[in-house]
DNA sequence: AATCGTTATATTTGTACGAACATAACGCAA
DNA sequence: TTGCGTTATGTTCGTACAAATATAACGATT
């Protein structure tokens, strides 16, 4: 019985996904960086790819999830505001705690 | 807060899959209708990926999951094992039993 | 005004995966 | 022995999605 359980979760809204797993490290990549570019390059994702996810969960989010500026001193940035950060700490905290209940699932039922 | 909740699960060997939401419903429509091709042509899908999903779960299987004829009364057929369908159930539980978490965790949570 | 690193966006190129098609083997039934 | 419906397998073709490339706009700093 070297049977492992493995889950995904992520965050709906109007049947469109709001927040998974790879949105969520980009988040926190931004929020490390604070820019969008070296956040991607850290976490090996093109950064059009991440625009893109980024510019999505914008626009799902019922408030912003990050704020970005445009030129001026190191050319700009983006951040991650505090509601995206309840989000993204909702996300792990629930996450953590399915895997965990996974667990106790499988070490119950024996196949 | 129209924010859902929603997962995936799988159980893996040796960092392979072996059986997720598809390869489940295909081995209960396997169960109902006693044939690979019946099965995949009644859920919509190919045969010929229904039978490399069918092959990749019985070779990593620790023992078979669905037997099979060829020839005879009827072309011949594929039913589902004892231990498959303990699979099934096993995978469907669990699944359904993790639904209900995360709906609690959700609720629990207010983002 | 020239430079720099970033955000923002369009366009082209590559590729992995499924769909579609083709075919062999099998064994019962007529 | 011919036909049938199935399992089993290979091969070709499309297409959606990611990767790569290109370019404009922006604003502080020099």
């Amino acid at each position: 019985m070297e049977y492992k359980i493995k889950s995904r979760i992520w965050i709906e809204t109007e049947n469109h996904i709001l927040l998974g797993e790879g949105r969520v490290t980009l988040l926190k990549a931004i929020e490390e960086t604070g820019s969008l570019s070296k956040a991607a390059k850290s976490i090996g994702m093109s950064y059009k790819k991440a625009w893109s996810l980024i510019d999505a969960v914008n626009r799902r989010a019922e408030k912003p999830v990050t704020t970005s500026s445009i030129g001026g001193k190191g050319g700009g940035g983006a951040i991650l505001t505090p509601y995206g950060k309840s989000l993204v700490d909702a996300f792990e905290t629930i996450n953590k705690n399915c895997w965990k209940f996974l667990d106790e699932q499988i070490s119950k039922i024996s196949i």
